[in-house]
DNA sequence: AAGAATTTCAACCGCCAGCTC
DNA sequence: TGAGCTGGCGGTTGAAATTCT
């Protein structure tokens, strides 16, 4: 829509002002408003207070009303949209604060791209201001070649996903029968809801548990995305809405699950959209694995967080498989011929590639402390290239387009492809965070899965501990957001 | 000073889930 | 049970503002 300066009673117009049908539609849900051409564009003050006026005298809710009793010609959308963006009495003004700009990094490390539980999280702040935000400041560092995800969030995440493994190892195996006979695994979303500043960032750790069950099948199965097993083209408000999907454990209950990971897309220099690796990589992508052993380095499922394999095995095993699956578990019990077909590039069935995980669960616990001790590097060390390491797992495999650990991970280094100081023909590792490093000539790999037209230009060395440790991550340092 | 480039942010769009009838 | 309605969400757009050259 493009808007001029229309200055009419109402003051400035759309253009398109619009009575177009299409608009109503839009607007309406499908259908026509009764009441004659619906106003878009920029709200007056005189529509405002008529607004402010109908809200305090009807309160909230029942916005398509406020057209038919106010005589406002605006949508209820709209009218909903301005007075929670705009009008609300609560609404906090102007720029976010430090405080609160840590506070929407670390829920996006938790959250992605869930501005409106963000929002209900910032008081205040309205999603699509925390939405703008983040676009832009991460629109800037991209620029500028730098990550998104302070360090010290990448760190918390690794470790409340290192909790949430231990957890989960203990449910996998503890669960009680009687338990998984009944509903009673869901997660209630309301654990997640109103960690406030004041009481940090613990709880909200996307796992798979976390995934749709249908994302997974509808990308996961077949897919020939390179990454984009547990990364669907769906709307991700369609995703946030599928708790009601079901996730039958192994034992045949039947789980809601939380959904949670998120859509990120980004676009790089060439404006090139491409689809940010998910948390989860495709392990059974044959490209992927004919051509690289070193990105086979997690099971099949195993999701951002570093050393998160456990953490996939632990919650996908009790649930995530998707009730249209049930019936294929039951008439195809696990058994070495899917085995193998797991540890196959061409099989990328969901199923299989659960129940290899949930194999991989009780070696992967025997093998966690190797991961951790695998991960305090000195420096100038390199990091093996081991399935045990954590940081490779965690970083080179799995884009996470939400997480430290996934997205930001993922998209930082590949998007941020270093060039200088270093050969594109040498392997590097460099310490992206205190005792973590990670293969760069991995990353170049995961960068040019995209096209290889990262921008070379707009890369950081991350060669230079500074570059990621030594930035005031809010821009009161050298680098600006 | 002027034009270009970039940033900001309000508003729109499409989709979806829940509710009601 | 299904259609229609409503509200909510996340992505996108584009005008205005700001910064850069």
């Amino acid at each position: 829509m493009s808007y001029t300066t229309n200055e009419s009673d109402d003051g400035i117009m759309p253009k398109d002002h619009t009575d177009s049908p299409s608009a109503e539609e839009a607007c309406s849900g499908g259908n026509l408003m009764e009441v004659g051409p619906l106003k878009k564009g920029p709200w007056t003050s005189a529509e405002d207070a008529i607004l402010v006026d109908y809200v305090n005298k009807h309160g909230e809710g029942n916005w398509n009303a406020v057209q038919k009793h106010s005589g406002l010609s605006r949508c209820g959308k709209s009218c909903r949209l301005r007075w929670a963006n705009h009008l609300r009495p609560d609404l906090k003004k102007g720029a976010f604060t430090q405080e609160e700009e840590q506070c929407i990094i670390e829920l996006h490390a938790r959250m992605g791209n869930k501005w409106a539980r963000m929002a209900s999280e910032l008081p205040g702040r309205t999603d699509n201001e925390i939405k703008n935000y983040w676009n832009t400041r991460i629109k800037r560092r991209q620029r500028a070649g730098l990550p998104i995800y302070p360090p010290e969030v990448c760190q918390q995440r690794l470790d409340e996903s290192q909790e949430s493994q231990n957890m989960s190892t203990f449910l996998a195996g503890h669960i009680h029968p009687d338990l998984s006979q009944t509903n009673n695994f869901e997660i209630p979303a309301v654990e997640f809801k109103n960690f406030g500043l004041k009481q940090g960032f613990t709880s909200y750790s996307p796992t798979l548990l976390d995934v749709p069950a249908r994302s997974m099948l509808t990308q996961g199965i077949g897919s020939s995305h390179n990454y984009y097993f547990m990364y669907p083209p769906m709307h991700p408000s369609k995703r946030l809405r599928e708790s009601d999907t079901v996730f039958p454990d192994l034992n045949g209950c039947v789980s809601n699950a939380l959904p949670a990971f998120n859509q990120y897309e980004y676009e790089d220099s060439a404006s090139e959209k491409v689809a940010q690796p998910f948390g989860l990589s495709s392990p059974y992508d044959p490209d992927l694995n004919a051509n690289d052993p070193t990105l086979l380095v997690g099971a099949p499922f195993t999701p951002i967080f570093g050393n998160s394999t456990l953490v996939a095995g632990a919650h996908l095993l009790p649930h995530c498989l998707h009730l249209s699956l049930v019936d294929t578990l039951i008439q195809s019990p696990p058994n070495e011929q899917t085995k193998s077909e797991c540890l196959s590039p061409r099989n990328s069935g969901l199923l299989e590639a659960v129940l290899y995980e949930s194999r991989m669960l009780k070696s992967s616990k025997n093998n966690s402390s190797l991961q951790a001790s695998n991960t305090s590097v000195v420096p100038g060390d390199v990091v093996d290239n081991s399935p045990l390491n954590l940081c490779e797992t965690g970083w080179e495999v799995y884009g996470d387009p939400i997480s430290p650990l996934g997205h930001s991970a993922a998209s930082v280094f590949s998007e941020y492809t270093p060039i200088s100081g270093s050969s594109s023909d040498e392997p590097m590792s460099v310490e992206t965070m205190p005792g973590r490093k990670v293969y760069l000539e991995a990353v170049d790999r995961v960068s040019t899965q995209y096209g290889g037209k990262k921008a070379i230009s707009n890369q950081m060395d991350f060669s230079r501990p500074d570059a990621l440790l030594g930035l005031d991550w809010f821009g009161h340092g050298t680098e600006q957001w």
